[in-house]
DNA sequence: AAAAAAC
């Protein structure tokens, strides 16, 4: 494997950053397996018996740091594996009370590591990832969240648990009614770090901190963590160490590599057909369409239902039971498409989600990061188009700055001026329709693309820095697990996609030569 | 301004 991280943060006596640590002078950062760093046996056989044999980087530059005890703020790009980022090393310390900074007080079946994410359907997932490398060494694993009933989760609360994953409302209520008890808690982890201390989360967030001891090892965790968040979760951790697993240079250390990604001009009215004709993308997987309100989603999801298309919608608007199935729904395969608002923007990994359509632009470069990453995870690549209306561009215009996008300012993209387009390897005509030797690009079949008029423009962003050695050969379930995509893309894996013709770009990776998945 | 998150 070719991946491996590029540097390593490490702090001063300060807890402050001092410098950036080179690993290719200092030796080899990533050893061939867990068990190299110390992982408790059941742990790393747990994870070998699901096909994952070999640590990310994010996973291999934390584990010494979080074994140690410390506290950790881990950055790394969407689908880089951040859940057994901080998933290996809370159950290692669980079960291996010897190690440094574990306190020592004997526990069973008292939780004592708290996972806080800012969605159910996350909390769930990452209770399952977390679930599967404790299975071996019967740790249990719960996940307490609203809008389902109390007693199960009471039930399982009193049978007792050593992990507990959740969302704060129901921790919170649990706690205050003495049915959940934080005290013997020595790890916590802010799953999506940022979202979790943004004001909408902060006030819960530092209530349930306040119910841990004040010993605990605190761990934050997200792909993106801007410099205000560092400062202010610092009032929250000792000493933390900053984690960050950047990809090799040449990358704007912004966007994915491995996901393509397209900006369509579009017209409101105009959208659901052009939405319509992306569906009809011939190697098209699974895909995800966010709105920016409920309202919406519940309209897109009907709309393509009424052209045909299996499709089901993810909001807040309903109930916790329709949430799930439509999730289950879409991850089985049952229907492929799922139009959701942002409750999906973070952390929910999907196998073969091969599009991201923005019908709505993202309201920031956060949540364009955020939703766009639910493709491309893993080391397999991912097309997100984005549509952008008239109300959405001076949005998109921040956006693109933000994450040196490279795309011409939306307001000229909107001029029929060629010249404007030179430099995109997108050609556009007059009418908008591409020429034939063109018509087929990003996975869309070529009918998408016919037609679509003024607002039929794609612009792609420029590879950046072209470099994609990073894209490791791995795939499945939070990045690691083996397994096989649907729809064909069996191509072979891209070169540097600076100087590539556009036409043999989005293949789809094939999964040979894993070295995890043997 | 929207979405998320407890009852």
């Amino acid at each position: 494997m070719t991946t491996q991280p590029d540097h390593i943060t490490l702090p001063d006596d300060d807890g402050d950053d001092v410098g950036t640590y080179v690993p290719e002078a200092a030796g080899p950062v990533t050893p061939p397996s867990f068990s190299d760093f110390g992982v408790h046996p059941l742990i790393v056989q747990a994870l070998a018996d699901s096909g994952i044999h070999a640590p990310f980087p994010i996973q291999a530059m934390t584990l010494p740091v979080a074994l140690g005890g410390h506290d950790i703020i881990g950055q790394a790009k969407t689908g880089t594996g951040k859940t057994l980022g901080f998933g290996v090393p809370l159950l290692h310390r669980i079960v291996s009370p010897t190690d440094p900074g574990y306190d020592d007080r004997p526990a069973p079946g008292k939780p004592q590591a708290l996972v806080v994410a800012p969605t159910r359907e996350l909390a769930n997932q990452v209770m399952g990832d977390i679930k599967t490398a404790a299975s071996l060494r019967g740790i249990r694993v719960t996940a307490i969240y609203g809008g389902r009933a109390f007693e199960p989760q009471l039930e399982a609360l009193r049978a007792g648990v050593e992990v507990v994953v959740g969302t704060p409302g129901r921790l919170i209520d649990l706690a205050g009614q003495g049915h959940l008890d934080l005290s013997y808690v020595q790890t916590v982890v802010l799953d999506e770090a940022d979202e979790m201390l943004d004001l909408g989360f902060l006030p819960d967030v530092e209530k349930l901190l306040a119910m841990t001891p004040a010993s605990r090892q605190t761990m934050l965790f997200s792909a993106t963590m801007p410099g205000a968040v560092v400062a202010l979760a610092r009032r929250y951790m000792t000493q933390p160490t900053h984690i960050r697993a950047i990809n090799e240079e040449g990358d704007s250390g912004h966007t994915v590599a491995a996901i393509e990604q397209f900006v369509y001009r579009a017209h409101a009215m105009d959208k659901v057909e052009m939405l319509a004709r992306i569906l009809q993308a011939r190697e098209r997987g699974l895909t995800i369409v966010f709105s920016r309100t409920k309202r919406t989603a519940a309209k897109v999801a009907d709309d393509l239902r009424e052209r045909g298309f299996a499709s089901a919608s993810l909001h807040g608007d309903l109930g916790q039971g329709a949430r799930e199935q439509a999730l289950r729904a879409f991850r089985a395969g049952k229907i492929d498409i799922l139009v959701a608002t942002d409750v999906a923007a973070r952390g929910i990994d999907v196998e073969n989600v091969t599009h991201v359509v923005n019908y709505q632009c993202p309201e920031d470069e956060k949540t364009y990061l955020h939703r766009t990453g639910r493709t491309g995870r893993a080391g397999n690549t991912g097309v997100a188009v984005t549509f952008v209306d008239w109300d959405d561009l001076p949005r998109w215009g921040l956006i693109n700055k933000a994450l040196d996008l490279g795309i011409p300012d939306p307001a000229e993209t909107y001029s029929s001026s060629p010249e404007l387009f030179s430099d995109l390897d997108i050609p556009t005509t007059a009418t908008g329709r591409l020429p034939r030797s063109e018509r087929t690009r990003a996975g869309l079949d070529a009918e998408v693309l016919e037609d679509l008029g003024e607002t039929g423009k794609a612009h792609r962003a420029p590879s950046r820095g072209g470099n994609d050695r990073s894209r490791g050969d791995r795939g499945g379930r939070d990045g690691q697990r083996g397994g096989d995509r649907t729809g064909g893309g069996q191509g072979s894996a891209p070169a540097a996609s600076g100087d590539r013709p556009a036409r043999s770009r989005n293949r789809r990776r094939t999964r040979g030569g894993s070295p995890q998945g043997s």
